[in-house]
DNA sequence: GTTGACAACCTACCCAGTAGTATGTGCAAT
DNA sequence: ATTGCACATACTACTGGGTAGGTTGTCAAC
């Protein structure tokens, strides 16, 4: 679990409004969402979202550093297993892409969050709590980076420039965000299989041999 | 040139508009623009746009299909060239992802319009004109469609499922879409270079040698 | 068993912003 | 002089974030 995981303590009342925000998020987008749509969505009314929610960007935030938590807790008994780095990647990687697609509505809250934060969120308050995603979202990545580069170090892959292809990887591990639909009768080693797919992608990816057809 | 392409010829006026609504919904999104900020960018007022621009969603309409214009006529020259599958599907990627760095602004327009259709567009109207772009890009996808079939069967590549092998070969040779910015003094070749390691990455990830570490 | 306090809402409202429209105006071409 | 294009001005109508204040249920203290 992430340190700042332990702030975002949510009971009940906060995490029904949650789940019915992030499906909103997803569905119609943050800007295209109104507190009256989840509202109405609750079988209640705006009142009780700005009892638990500041604003309606707090809400987006709770949503997202959620989804964050649950990378976190997603790769991390892997942070500290004593196996090749290769390994350990593929493992997080997996780890990774499984947790876009189980809780799809709240990674897409965390890649809008970070959207609406790069575009300059309006209001300085906005700014301030979004950046904290931001620096959660980058604390993440960066237990990754260092993974790939001990694997880089052992020859495992052989990628150029490290911050390209952290951002290709990423893309492509957090790409069932935007596509993942599930199947009807879909069961966990199916969506295992869809993580295969996506990982392995990447990792080859990371392995740039096909250099100069 | 597309088939539509001639359905869509924009003058002066209209291009000047474009252009400057595509900066918009690329640096604040669609939802967050208004047609003023669009306006003032232009240093005039709203009756401008509207006199061009039936309404928002037209106006980002007209800007996405453009972009897909382009893209069409980046990969024209490949398309019946005599060339080896892979070859083809090489310059036809390298093509489509300098088309993403260099028109960015548009590029992210048909995004955003492919995605605001996904979510269920408000009025009819706007569903069919989207659909209409939507349609385009599934045209679009189609010409790679075959030609990585092409490849497949001539053994230089080895995906499995055909349908995510494109979503994750589309997703990294967009991707800069999302994250490509200008350094201060890039030449074209610096570009290329970008361009080079997207598709090294895609076309890695499309031959699963890793499968299974 | 009554009171007080508090959480968890709901109702009714304000108001800023925004898509879209109706109408006016300058100017170039004919 | 008149037409018509290319805008500007000045609206309307409405949505949607946010707030103020009331209501209801619960639970603890006395």
């Amino acid at each position: 679990m992430s340190e700042t995981a332990m702030l975002f303590v949510h009971d009940e009342g906060q995490k029904a409004i949650m789940d019915v925000a992030a499906q909103c998020f997803l569905e119609r987008g943050f800007h295209a969402t109104s507190i009256d749509d989840v509202a109405r969505r609750l079988g209640s009314t705006k009142g009780r979202v700005y009892h638990f929610f500041a604003s309606k960007a707090d809400l987006l935030f709770a949503v997202a550093e959620h989804g964050m938590d649950v990378n976190f807790k997603a790769i991390e008994p892997y942070l500290d297993a004593d196996m090749p780095a290769i390994k350990k990647l593929y493992e997080m990687a997996i780890a990774h892409t499984l947790a876009m697609i189980n809780y799809r509505p709240y990674q897409n809250a965390v890649w809008q969050g970070v959207e609406i934060y790069m575009r300059g969120a309006t209001t300085p308050e906005q700014r301030e709590r979004l950046s904290t995603l931001v620096d959660t979202r980058d604390r993440y990545s960066t237990l990754f980076r260092s993974v790939l580069e001990q694997a880089r170090d052992d020859g495992a892959l052989s990628y150029r420039d490290g911050s390209i292809a952290r951002q290709l990887m990423f893309m492509t591990l957090n790409s069932p965000v935007f596509w993942y639909k599930p199947r009807e009768g879909e069961t966990d080693a199916d969506r295992l299989s869809i993580a295969r797919q996506c990982v392995d992608f990447a990792l080859s990816g990371l392995d740039a041999r096909h250099a100069a057809v």
